[in-house]
DNA sequence: TACGATATTGATACCAAGTATCAGTAAGTG
DNA sequence: CACTTACTGATACTTGGTATCAATATCGTA
């Protein structure tokens, strides 16, 4: 898991913290330590991943703050096709994700014209639209390096 | 689970069993009970309810036929966010899925804009794109007529 | 600053989905 | 029919996540 290779326009103010807050939840040490791993890491993460790296704070703390972040709407919860699903901050109002199917690394980007494809779509589809998602698997940069190095050494 | 609201255009020569056999797997009897009972369902499917369908089959041997099938390209497998995964025949090359959220009803549907945006944006990210998916989440029809029904009933 | 109502915590037990194991069985082959 | 090999399925296990609930922390108020 390394870090994202995509360059997204990022916020500086993030705060999850507030975010709780603002749903009139109280801001104790375990929900503190919570978000403050959250905003710390750069990348996509687990539950699982957030439990190891803070061994003080509950399994079911963890697991609970996360929730009423993606309620809050502070991170946005990622579907993954084999796997836990995974959780990266909304930084960026609606977006999709990319997603490194070689070291998982997770970016963000927007892209007008994804939006204008749904309103077209609209029409095709029986019922009515109230979202969708879209994720692009790509190989990153920085593996497509790391192939690059390897195969010339495998082919001997 | 309705049946799924949207049409699509479905090919009638789907056969699950050849699938496996091209993939130079036995044709037994189990494997056969799967397929069948895939091929029998309208909709997208969870694993779980295949093992509920058919209890004459082993749960390990449910799942490995479902993977095979998805290595081979029979099956394809949707990431829902919450609960199992789904999977449904894939009978359209490539497609993306509508989900309604409501009752859970799976529908294709395949969109060239959604392919030519997915070329042009090869630019802007970085990377090799090696694939993507797409999910539109809507109230299919059925749910809107329940819903208008339900809610006169409820006004009172 | 202490009080007290109430939200929160976290150990534990639990549940659901899916996989590994492996002895027994069925398929295909000569 | 015999034999090799693939396959099966009961079982136990792993992983990801939730419910419970007694103990504890938070925070408005006196």
């Amino acid at each position: 898991m390394t870090s994202s290779t995509l360059s997204t326009t990022r916020s500086a103010e993030v705060n999850l913290g507030n975010a709780l807050e603002d749903r009139g939840l109280r801001r104790t040490t375990a929900r503190t330590a919570v978000t403050d791993r959250i905003e710390g890491l750069s990348d996509a993460f687990t539950a699982e991943q957030l439990c190891r790296d803070l061994p003080g704070v509950g399994r079911a703390t963890v697991y609970r703050t996360i929730r009423h972040l993606v309620d809050a709407g502070a991170l946005c919860k990622l579907a993954i096709l084999d796997g836990a699903p995974m959780y990266s901050i909304a930084r960026i109002e609606h977006h999709h994700h990319t997603v490194c199917s070689r070291c998982g690394a997770v970016g963000e980007f927007r892209h007008s014209t994804v939006e204008r494809v749904m309103r077209s779509l609209a029409n095709e589809i029986d019922g009515d639209i109230i979202g969708h998602r879209m994720e692009i698997f790509i190989t990153c940069n920085s593996c497509l390096a790391e192939l690059a190095a390897g195969n010339s050494t495998i082919n001997g």
